[in-house]
Formats: C-alpha cells, structure tokens, sequence
DNA sequence: TACAGATCTTA
DNA sequence: GTAAGATCTGTAC
C-alpha cells in the first residue's frame, strides 16, 4: 500500500442482512435451498465492483476485501456481559447462506476476512488505520454510524443502497458533530440494539448539543452540575459511569492483530470462469448473464460448480491461490432487459423491479430527435408494440390553461426515449420581427397539426396505456388540443396512494427518480436558467431539451415499472383506481371551465379597502408619534413594547415581540387604540393584497379564472388548490364575505352550491360507534346543543349560546385530536378548566377516548392509519423520542382517519357526478371544490332539477363500499353569486 | 434573487 | 388541537 492507493473495505455482515430483509425469500429451483440473501449479496457485490471500476464515478480501488463477522462473543463481552445481549438469533434460513456468501466472495476472487473474538467493525477500523498511515485512501462500504468515527482525511463512507457517500461534513450533518467526535456522541445515546446503554433521556439531538457546549464526554461529565435541566443534570452524573463504560463498547479497536496483511488485499486479476460457475450453480440466471456479458465469456460453456448444502457443511473447498477480482478486458453495454424468472407474486415482481431499476443506468446521448412523421410514426407502432407509451407535454408555461405545445416526449421501454419537437425558435426569435429564416434556424420541425393527427388515434387508443407524471396537466395540455387520453397510469398519484406522508418528502418527479431509481434528472433550471437568465424552453437549443424531455419521459416510465406493482403487493390498488385515478379528467374539466369573476365588483372593493387602511395608517402614526410599516411585525413590535412600553406578552421563537391578532385584541381589550387600528388595517390589506388586488391577476379573456387543483400535496386525501387559491376565499366576516359576490353566473346560469353537513362529525359518530350521536345525526337533532345538554345537564330548549359554543369548540377539538392546551387557547379559558371539560366529555362519550386510543395504537403498529376506504396516511414518527413532536403526529393520526374519509366520500361524489347529470339530461357544470362543498353554474331553468340530483350523488357518495350508520346531509342553494348561494 | 418566518385566510 | 396556500418582511446570498 502506498500513496495514492485506494482501499475498499466492505462490511459484509451489514450487506447480508440489509440483503436478506430487502429482498422477498427465495429458494433455489432445483432443490429449494434457500439463497435469497446470498442473491441480493451478489448482486450489490457485483454492482460495486463494476461501479468502482468506473473512474469518473469515484477512484478506483487497487485494494479490495470484504469484512464479516465471525463469532457473537467478542473482547466486549468481557467488558459488560450484557452487550449485545438483546440480539436475537439470526433467522432460521438465513443460516445456512452465511456459508454460502464466504464461498460467493471467494467467487468474486476477493479475500474475505474474520476473526475470531473481533467485530467486522474493528477489522475495518484497524485497516483503515494502516492504509491511511501507508498514504492511501479508503472507502469503507456500509452505512453503520458504528462505522462513522473512522472518517476523515482519506477515509469516506459509502452507503451503495443510497449512492451516499460520507465525509465529515455529511457526518456532522447528519449528528451535528464531526466524525471525532462520533464515540462521545454513542456514549451518550447508547444503542439499543447493541445494548449499549448510554445515559437515559439523552438523545442524538441533545448529545451533539452537549457536545457543542462541553467539548467532549469527560468535560461534560465533570462539568454536568451546570446543566440547568434538572432531570438532565441528574441523569448525566449519576449514569457517569455508564456513559464511560458505553465509551468503551463504541470504540473500534484499530490496532488487532491482522492474519492476512494488508497488502495482500491487492486485487488480482480475475477469473470469470470461477464465477460464474458460482453463479450458475446458484441458479442466478439474470446475474449470471449479465456477468457473462461484461466479462466477454459464453455461461453455457462454463459448467455449474457443485455446491450443495451438504458440501458446505462439510467445509468450503479453498482455494487461496486463485486469482481476484473481476476486471474484464473488453466492456461491452448490453442493457439488461425484463425479468429474468417469471415473479410469482406481487412482491418478488415488486423486488425484481426495484433490482432491475437499480441495475438500469442512464445513457442520454442514446435519446432520438424526431424531425420527421416517419420517424414518428415507428416510434408510435414501437408503443403499440411494448403496448405502453410514457409521455410528456413540453410547453411554454405552468399554466396548463394557458400553455401552448413546444415539444412531446416519449419513452416506450427504459432507455428508449425520443423528444419531439414542434414550436422550437432560434433565440432572440421570440420577437415579432423574428423571420422565418431565423424560425429555420432550428432545423426540421413536424407541423403540429400533422403530428397531432398521427399522435390521435395513439393517445386514444385503449390498447396502448398511456403513462404521464402529474398527468392532469399533460391531460389538459392535450384536452385543449381535442385529445382526451385514455387509458393512462399517473406515476405521481401511484406514489401519493402508495406513500402519502407528512414527513416523507413529495411526490414530484425528480424526488421519487433520486428515491426509486438514484437517479438526478437534468432540472428545469439548468435547462432554461432561472431568475433573470430565464430563456423561454422554445429557445433552448433542441439537442439539450431532447435529453431534458425524453430524460423525463424514461424517468416517468422506469417510476412506473417500480411503483405500479407496489399497488397491488400493498393492497393501495382499490384507493388509486376508484379514488385517485377517476379524478384526474374531473378535475382537469373544472380547471378548464374556470369561474366567472366581476371584475368590477373586485375593483370597487380594492377601492374602498385602500381608503380605510390609509385613514387608518395615517391615525396609527400620529398614534405612533412617527410614521413605520404597520405590516412590519418587527417595526411594530418595537413601537408598542418599546417606544410605547406597553405590556408584551408572548414572543415568537426568533426572539421577536409577537403580534399575532390574539396579543392585539388583549391589548385592545384593555382599552388600548393602536393595537385595535392595526387588526383592522391588517385585515383590510389583507383582502386587498390577497383577494381584490390578486384575483384580477388571473382573470382570462372571459373573465373567468382558473384554479389548479393539486392532488397529491396533502396527507389526508384532500385537494387543494392554487394559483389562486379558491379554498380559502374569505367567508367568516363581512368585509371578507364581500369578495365572494365577485365570483358570479353569467347571464341565464346561477351558481350552485352544495355542501356537506358536519361530515366529519358524522364520520366520529361512525367510526368510534358513538350511539348518543349517531342517534342525533339519525333524528336530525342539533348535534352541538345535544352535546352541551349532555355535557353539562342542560335542556336543549332555551340554551345559552355560550354554553352550546363551547360543546361546539370541543367537538370540533376532538376531530383535530384534542388537547387541553388548545381547546384552553380557543375557548379563552384557563388549561385546568379545559383539562376538565375533556374529562367530562370522555366521561359521557368513553367510546370516543377508546376510539382515539386504538387509532394511535393501529398507527404505532403499521406506521400509518387508514380511512374507512383504505386511503392510508403514513406517520413514520409516530414513537418519535421527543414527547410534543410525538403529541403532535398522534393528534395528526387520529385526524386523518376522520379528514381523509369526508375527503375520500367527496372524492367518490365528483367522479360520478357528470355521469348522474348526463343521465338526467342536465347541463350543470362543476367549477370548485372546497374541501365540504361542490360549486356549479347551471342554467336558471334547470335549477330545480338539477339540486336533487347533486343532493342524491352527494348524500350516497359512500355506498355501496361503505354503509353508514349516520345519514350524510347535504344542503344546497343556487343565487347569482357565491356569497349568496353559500 | 431566494428562502424562512410571521401572519392570516379557508374547511 | 387537524389540513392547506398566499403575502409580506427581512435577511442571506
């Protein structure tokens, strides 16, 4: 070893368990021996190697072993016999593959190395120290925190599950210290599953910022009387002891005495033959082939070795003097193609895909420019061939509405993409001076007409499934153009049924490419620039959007080939097809329809709005003494808690005086002016800047506007929308309520609004098998007041208002997953008094507690919780360390049942709904959707028919899948505009 | 120019 | 106490 070298150290024992629970079992044909995990080690193996053979991927290495462990006892154990106590035996047919695995790296031609009373861990971390000491490099294979103390110079990690690669810098990232720094960290956090105990109540967070105030672990132990935690400081000196003691458990010993030398880990050359005689012994046949191409040798010729489960138990035939490694002389690409062996289930189909898409690389000098409609038209009959056609709109803007066709992309296997170009300009062409010379100046184009005509029949045919990511869009784009695709698979909605989650990330494309494939397609931005170096896609030069476009169309597909078996492995395929799926060409049409706007009613109010907040601003600055930004919480906090001294309360956790509008009205409660000012100012800015000024903004020709509706950005289920956003049109004041009578009917319609009543209420009642409520919902009777009658022993005839808005405030706290804090905090009371009203509630409703009860539990035993038609919102912090994040997410998890369901019913009512109008003869058309409510325009004489239609759709949205016990009430009114048919 | 935080709107 | 999106300010780049 010398400088300059390079070392690669993989951790064998972490690979054959990270492969053997990855992977489904699976047995060898001929005689069911078991050797999933020896499958999924050889594949990760060969993977790597051929990996880091590539140099522009990394270095590579010139030395190479594979690091197991030998035995559970070590020269820990003598130190706490307790370590690693907890561990439980290895699965009962995993056993015999780790003998298996020794003899596949033996296969490989590359040294694997044990040692009796040593871990894996501390063979590594003793290498390591010698290779760095002879000048090399090391890559260390494996993504064990255990393992994270030997980084630094020269020293990396590299997780190949994740394509990561570990420096110091990603170290302290991920636990907030520097790889020294590791062992002092683990001592305090412990391992449960090492059973190394570290200090209880101390996790990764708090350690690192210990570590941050302290230096290192004996400072902090000597030091810890000044920890204000009381229970903190208490904990870190009396479990001292143990904290040293786990010091000792987490420190790799890297100075063992070594059997096989370092050097002597020097890769050979190969010898293929011994491999894939390996290989095809073990029935491998995708491996096997693949191996055989890249390393120019013909598998039949090559006889399978004898390996039996008899033969290992009688001890591995070694062979030490064989040569190493598996460097081939001629590389050939044969992209590896379908699946091997037919899966026999959904979830080997799912891991066979997962596998391949993890093999497949991406070549994109390989995408095709199509210029021409012959070239068109074969890659069409390619689609009607594979029967599957991935495709991707390219326009000139976001705005489905509004976007003009640039470009299609296609993909009709993985790595057979073309990008078709159809409105390319020259840049600076995009002028009115621009001539048809400069317009030429791209190249050939296919007339869009001519290549709608082709694309037609394609697009609609019901053999070929059509595959897009956010498909509305594509779908819309194309709908404009007289194009209603079908069938078609979205990759972005198979990800949201599949994987909805607060704390996962989204399920745009690029995300799920890194996540599914490891693989980051070219952005957007660095297509077309950003900000002010932006350029129009229709100039960009067509070779560069050819692999942006047809990039996306591959990605699309790959995702597809990953996910869509998930759907049917994890039982989501009812939830995509009936819930999910359906929606996309409603909600396409409602986006299309748009809502008429007055836009001289929004200009009137943008008016008067603008007149009152300027008295106001000038009277606040007198007030004031100086004139300042009232809409600056910063400048304002400083007036009133500074120059004005007067009492502030909370602060925001920036350090900031806080002046939210609940700290204003107290202040105004007091008698103080000022802060009354400001509520009203702010509220009137506030429906100028974001309603009467905004709305105008997206206002077409017809004055109608077009809101996007996404459906895959909420956890529950529920859509939403933006651009503008119509979910959140003001409703609860006057001056807000104004704004609604902008959104009107044209001439000869009304406005239609239907909307639920109480539906998630009656959903609790339901689900938690309420029966005092569920009789209510039944007879009809107030459901708030019957509450409070039941609560606090009042009659129903002549209650209090306030006594029925605090049952009110409580039953909706029990939706959103009730705690005292808030319901003290919405109610203006003190937390005792709200601690006590809870009690009483479950008291007479002890059916709603064991309701909340089970659904955490259901959410800490799956990781997620599900609605009543098995949309599943994931929670994976659901036992998160810390106690008011874990509050938190259960009060999400009890929610979302509740939410998603009134989500879910809604859902089911729009996907019928124009089917139950057509069939009626009724020309209402559907505009919005808010969550409880549906908007329609529809033809004054058709009102009367039309409302119980909607009512019927909507009020039986849940059968036949699901038979209530509560009716779904729906109540429904039409006028001129939306303020008065609400 | 880009992003986070505070605030406010809805169901 | 649940679920969202928009706007404005202030600061970092």
């Amino acid at each position: 070893m010398k400088k300059g070298d390079h070392l690669f150290l993989v951790d064998g024992s972490a690979y054959i368990f990270r492969a053997y629970h990855a992977l489904p079992p699976l047995t060898r044909k001929s005689d069911g021996m078991p050797v999933g995990a020896v499958a999924g080690f050889c594949n990760m193996l060969w993977k790597l190697v051929e990996e880091s053979r590539d140099t522009s991927v990394g270095v590579a290495p010139t030395h190479f072993a594979v690091i197991m462990d030998h035995s559970s006892t070590t020269f820990r154990n003598e130190l706490y016999d307790q370590y690693k106590a907890n561990r439980t035996a290895p699965p009962e047919d995993l056993v015999p593959q780790f003998a298996l695995i020794r003899e596949a790296v033996r296969a490989f031609d590359l040294p694997c190395i044990e040692k009796q009373g040593f871990e894996a861990d501390d063979l590594i971390a003793t290498y390591t120290r010698l290779a760095v000491e002879a000048g090399g490099d090391v890559t260390i294979v494996s993504s064990d925190k255990d393992l994270m103390q030997l980084v630094g110079p020269g020293v990396i990690l590299y997780d190949q599950m994740k394509d990561k690669r570990l420096g110091a810098e990603e170290v302290k990232e991920k636990f907030g210290v520097y790889p020294e720094k590791m062992i002092d960290l683990q001592a305090l956090v412990g391992d449960s599953s090492d059973n190394v105990p570290g200090v209880p109540g101390i996790g990764p967070k708090t350690a690192a910022e210990l570590l941050e105030t302290f230096g290192d672990l004996e400072t902090l132990l000597e030091r810890a009387g000044e920890i204000k935690q009381a229970k903190r400081r208490e904990n870190l000196i009396s479990f001292a002891d143990q904290a040293r003691l786990s010091k000792k458990l987490v420190t790799l010993e890297q100075d063992m005495p070594l059997d096989v030398p370092l050097d002597d880990l020097f890769i050979h050359e190969p010898d293929g033959d011994k491999l894939i005689a390996f290989l095809k012994a073990m029935e491998f046949h995708t491996l096997t082939r693949r191996v055989a191409a890249k390393l120019g040798e013909d598998a039949g010729a090559i006889p399978a070795a004898a390996i039996t489960v008899e033969g290992l138990a009688r001890g591995p035939d070694l062979d030490p003097a064989a040569g190493a490694g598996a460097r081939a002389a001629s590389v050939t690409n044969l992209p590896v193609q379908g699946d091997a062996v037919l899966p026999l289930t959904p979830a080997m189909l799912v891991a066979a895909r997962r596998e391949a898409a993890a093999a497949e690389t991406f070549d994109r000098s390989a995408y095709v420019t199509i210029r021409d409609l012959p070239t068109l038209s074969a890659w069409l009959d390619r689609a009607a061939e594979t029967g599957i056609l991935a495709f991707d709109t390219e326009t000139n803007s976001l705005n489905a509405n509004a976007a003009d066709l640039v470009g299609l992309s296609f993909a009709v296997a993985p790595g057979e993409a073309a990008y078709l170009p159809l409105a390319h300009v020259a840049d600076g062409a995009g002028d009115l001076l621009a001539s048809d010379e400069t317009k030429a100046g791209v190249g050939p184009q296919v007339p869009l007409g001519e290549a709608l005509a082709l694309l037609k029949p394609v697009l609609e045919h019901a053999g070929i499934l059509k595959i897009g990511q956010n498909f509305k869009y594509d779908y819309l784009v194309m709908l404009r153009h007289g194009i209603a695709i079908a069938p078609f698979d979205d990759t972005m909605l198979i990800s949201y049924a599949l994987d909805a989650s607060s704390s996962l990330e989204g399920h745009g494309m690029d995300e799920l490419s890194e996540r599914f494939l490891g693989h980051k397609p070219i952005s957007y931005k660095e297509l077309c620039g950003s900000g002010k170096s932006l350029k129009a896609l229709a100039a960009c030069p067509i070779d560069k959007v050819t692999e942006y476009a047809a990039e996306d169309a591959d990605v699309t597909l790959r995702l597809w080939r990953v996910l869509k078996p998930r759907l049917a492995a994890e039982g989501m395929s009812s939830v995509y097809e009936r819930l999910e799926r359906p929606l996309v060409a409603v909600l396409a049409r409602m986006e299309q329809r748009g809502i008429r706007t007055d836009r001289q009613i929004l200009s009137r109010l943008s008016g008067r709005f603008a007149q009152r907040a300027a008295a106001l601003e000038s009277e606040i600055a007198e007030m004031a003494g100086e004139a300042f930004n009232p809409g600056s919480p910063k400048q304002l906090g400083d007036i009133l808690f500074g120059k004005l001294g007067l009492p502030g309360g909370k602060k925001t956790k920036t350090g900031q005086w806080s002046t939210d509008v609940k700290v204003l009205e107290d202040l105004a409660a007091e008698g103080h002016l000022l802060p009354r000012h400001i509520v009203d100012w702010r509220q009137l800015t506030k429906l100028k800047g974001t309603y009467t000024d905004a709305l105008p903004l997206y206002m077409d020709r017809e004055d109608r506007i077009h809101t996007s509706f996404s459906m895959a950005s909420t956890t529950t289920g529920r859509l939403s929308s933006s651009e503008p956003n119509i979910q959140n049109i003001p409703v609860r004041t006057e001056e807000g309520r104004a704004i609604r009578t902008a959104f009107v009917a044209p001439e000869g319609y009304k406005l239609l609004s239907a909307d639920y009543s109480q539906i998630e209420l009656r959903i609790l009642a339901h689900m938690a098998e309420i029966p005092q409520l569920t009789k209510a919902f039944q007879d009809g009777i107030d459901i708030h007041a019957m509450t409070a009658s039941e609560m606090f022993g009042v009659p129903v005839e002549g209650m209090p208002s306030d006594v029925r808005r605090r049952a009110k405030a409580i039953n909706f706290g029990i939706i959103y997953g009730i705690s005292s804090f808030g319901l003290a905090n919405q109610l203006a009371i003190g937390r005792e008094e709200a601690g006590l009203y809870i009690r009483k509630y479950f008291e007479r409703f002890p059916g709603i507690r064991d309701y909340m009860e089970e659904t955490k539990e259901f959410a800490r035993r799956h990781g997620y919780v599900e609605t009543l038609f098995g949309r599943r919102a994931h929670y994976p912090d659901i036992k998160h360390a810390n106690a008011s994040v874990r509050a938190a997410v259960e009060r999400a998890s009890i929610n979302a049942p509740i939410q998603g369901t009134a989500a879910d019913i809604i859902r089911r009512a729009m996907i019928r709904m124009e089917d139950a109008l057509a069939a009626e003869r009724l020309s209402a058309r559907m505009l919005l959707q808010v969550h409880d409510e549906l908007v329609f325009e529809v033809p004054d004489d058709e009102i009367e028919a039309t409302i119980p239609v909607v009512k019927a759709v909507m009020e039986g949205a849940a059968l036949p899948r699901v038979a209530l016990s509560v009716p779904l009430v729906v109540d429904a009114r039409a006028a001129g505009n939306w303020d008065e048919a609400h």
